[in-house]
DNA sequence: CTGTTAGCGCATTCAG
DNA sequence: CTGAATGCGCTAACAG
């Protein structure tokens, strides 16, 4: 910075307002310093810069794992959210929340104001971070909507909405013997995509049938088996992810069923293999690039101080051959 | 820091000492200093810090975006990496190369010392960065072997001995006309696969038979349509990934000829996919989180000054019902 | 083993 | 509008 101050003859000073792009510096000189700092290929040091600003112009891109959202969603949120705020200028800091030792190693650093933001994949079942972020001060969005009500801004997909259609469809098509797999119920998406399933249910005068089930393609085909077991009748299956419904369809092939003339099978995700199995699986399509892009604009319209409500993407059926 | 040396009655260079853990203080100045640490619960400014000893103790991870690895590799790589680093006290900065202005900007960021080491996924096709990187003189680290022989260290996995397996596999089988659908081979892990494929075949004294595809499905299917055309003989595919093998199972469907009866199927990767599909995916599978975990392991230890050489991780051949 | 001293590179008063 | 002076919080010699 001295050096370009000397070759521009001016002060430190100017070079500073001019690299912060102040206003009050005289167009001509400016234009000198500009040309000073392009020659000599000057480039500020963030260290000293934050060290007097007390700010570092980074924002926490906190990551907790496994996530049930799995390797699609990361990769995006990932992608989105660096793009984005790389886009405006901000650093990405990226930090695993996967101990009690980590918990507190983001607190601090968020603490320390290392971020003057966090973008949080907040671990599947409840916690407590994002409430201890927030208290903190610094902006926090989170990806998925959390177990508890809180105050922090979320971004989520409909997974109500999204069940309610699938069922919605398996009724429309004639199905009169509904059953569902689903999810752990300590998952937020699980009670939703439960939740729609009923609603829909209760609308069309039919009563739920549900089987648990881990997130696994074999506790998937139990599910189904016990399901088929206990109401001989079962014409239609909803399973709350594609893994499970992938496990349904495998279930159904050993019993003999045939998909979709005596058992409907509908899922929910759209993952690959959605559209590779045979037949393909009807399921309810989540918006994984939106998701992450919106998350990424929420932290960023927080970061600017602008009011900001959580969001609610739309899902949307997609019908292939299993229903 | 000042406030934690008056109350261990001690000057802020103690301080530093005990922070740092040099081994130069008497154990009893270190108990006092670390308790009052802990009762003001003081935490080091990193800004301070950094812009003393010159180095942030920030490594960067740098993503190109998209990659045929795909998401399941990109979100193994972001959890090890940080895992691994995070776990040797460094910070993660996240940056996207995408664009020729993204690729200044990390430039950039390593020649301002703002990363003492870089963890790169390359670009599917050929780039400069990571040389352009390495010429900094920060240790740079590489996800797949470049296009270009370079002295900058990578990890991958065994595509070739991968595709030998495979194509083995088949022949011992006893298929007579083995097919590949080949992918792009700007990529440097197809033109492996098919030296592979090919090394196998000639040592059976056989010819081989290749079709070119896109890693989509829909072009995996074309390419085995057409290889179908091409030598009604055929008994025997190995696609370059197991997308492509998705659209030749599709194919083969298409074209009435059963699976793995009168055609073998074998792809690459082991996707979710793989295992779904009926008859199941015979496919190499590649060791998706160990090529993370050795990644972030080459970094560190070229951190430490360490003599480190590439690393190439064995892949495996998983056998189901397509062959 | 410990304290003193001197900056690291920058933003920001306050004068001019 | 610009320059001179001050200190952000910390580490690194250097003495003691």
């Amino acid at each position: 910075m001295e050096t370009v101050a000397a070759r521009a003859r001016v002060s430190r000073a100017t070079v500073s307002r001019v690299v912060n792009g102040e206003s009050s510096v005289r167009p001509e000189v400016r234009e000198t310093v500009l040309r000073a700092i392009k020659e000599l290929g000057y480039v500020p040091n963030a260290a000293a810069r934050s060290l007097v600003t007390r700010s570092t112009n980074a924002v926490a891109l906190v990551l907790s794992v496994p996530r049930q959202g799995g390797d699609r969603l990361t990769a995006a949120v990932v992608q989105y959210v660096t793009s984005v705020l790389e886009g405006a200028g901000k650093q990405i800091t990226l930090m695993l929340a996967d101990t009690a030792e980590s918990h507190r190693r983001i607190v601090q650093h968020v603490e320390a104001r290392l971020a003057d933001g966090v973008v949080l994949l907040p671990p599947d079942r409840g916690d407590t971070l994002a409430e201890r972020l927030s208290r903190t001060g610094v902006p926090v969005v989170l990806l998925g909507k959390p177990a508890i009500a809180s105050l922090v801004p979320y971004v989520d997909v409909d997974n109500a909405g999204g069940a309610e259609a699938a069922t919605e469809h398996l009724l429309a098509g004639g199905r009169r013997r509904v059953g569902m797999v689903c999810g752990p119920l300590e998952l937020v998406a699980m009670q939703d995509r439960l939740a729609g399933h009923r609603a829909a249910l209760r609308r069309a005068g039919r009563q739920p049938l549900l089987a648990p089930a881990e997130l696994t393609r074999g506790s998937g085909a139990a599910a189904t088996r016990q399901l088929l077991g206990d109401e001989p009748a079962l014409d239609a299956v909803f399973a709350a992810t594609d893994e499970l419904a992938l496990g349904a369809l495998q279930a159904a092939r050993e019993a003999g069923r045939r998909v979709p003339e005596d058992l409907a099978v509908v899922g929910f995700g759209d993952v690959d293999a959605a559209s590779a199995v045979v037949p393909g699986l009807t399921t309810v399509r989540v918006p994984v690039a939106d998701q992450a892009l919106a998350l990424a604009r929420l932290l960023l319209s927080r970061l600017e101080g602008r009011h900001t409500e959580s969001v609610v993407l739309p899902t949307r059926l997609v019908v292939r051959e299993s229903s």
